[in-house]
DNA sequence: CCTTGACCTTCCAGTAACGGGAACCTTTAC
DNA sequence: GTAAAGGTTCCCGTTACTGGAAGGTCAAGG
């Protein structure tokens, strides 16, 4: 399979794929002409990556999770540790962007938005008097 | 004022601030021996950035606020469009996180998590055979 | 044989918004 | 005298790629 193939079945640009080569995920061999020569076992990975990316999983998660898969023998429970760690920082995440939303939407919602200058958003911005301080 | 000083007032690193002269924020005289000297002007608008930014704006975001704020006779609701569409990436961005956060959830919920090796977080990662694809 | 177009290759630069650290100068205090 | 605490410039590193240039390869068509 030629990079375009496994880019194509695997979902992933074929940039993508080179830069996963640079930084250790996939080995594929060459042809004679120069072209990276991907076998199933590849393919497998790269699939693997990308779903293990879709999902918001770091680089460096991803490593630790496919040495993990790699590992016949590994517990389940090492597994779950890396998940559970991603999901706190999305749960945090999340939460710290709730908070800015609400105050946002606090300052939109007190900005009459007409063509007239004064604004409470900027006034918030260049002062913080009020609501934001206290 | 030197960078420390507005630095402290400011809340911003002394690194920031340096940064943000670099991409023509602010443009602080100079002493004889070479050191930035800050102005009020300076400082107030440090701190419009120091909170634009802890709002989430992007840089982008905030020479355009910016811009708006030394502007006597804009309108409020060119701010306003500036906010609000800030506010639209934001919801964006908390609803693919609770997407994510959700298929992880249930990744991590079905996962038991002791010392034996079959894991379906990796099994979903592997081949999303399931719920992934159902 | 030549060309065209779609592939592939490498390498370099850029992204957002700084942070770390080196190498060096100035000021202040003891 | 010297040591600490500030300041300066400069360059690299971060995350996970993406875009683009310059060029080699391959299959099809005239």
């Amino acid at each position: 399979m030629t990079i375009g193939d496994v880019a194509e079945a695997s979902g992933l640009p074929a940039k993508t794929i080179r830069y996963y080569e640079d930084i250790g995920f996939v080995r594929p061999a060459r042809g004679r002409n120069g072209y990276r020569e991907f076998g199933d076992k590849d393919l497998h990975k790269l699939a693997f990556l990308a779903r293990a990316r879709s999902l918001g999983f770091s680089i460096h998660d991803c490593r630790a999770l496919l040495s993990l898969y790699e590992d016949r023998g590994r517990a389940s429970s090492d597994v779950k540790a890396v998940a559970e760690r991603h999901l706190r920082r999305i749960d945090a995440k999340i939460a710290e962007l709730r908070g800015l939303r609400d105050m946002l939407a606090r300052l939109v919602g007190g900005c009459h938005g007409d063509d007239r200058p004064d604004c409470p958003i900027l006034d918030d911005l260049a002062g913080a008097s009020g609501r934001r301080s206290g």
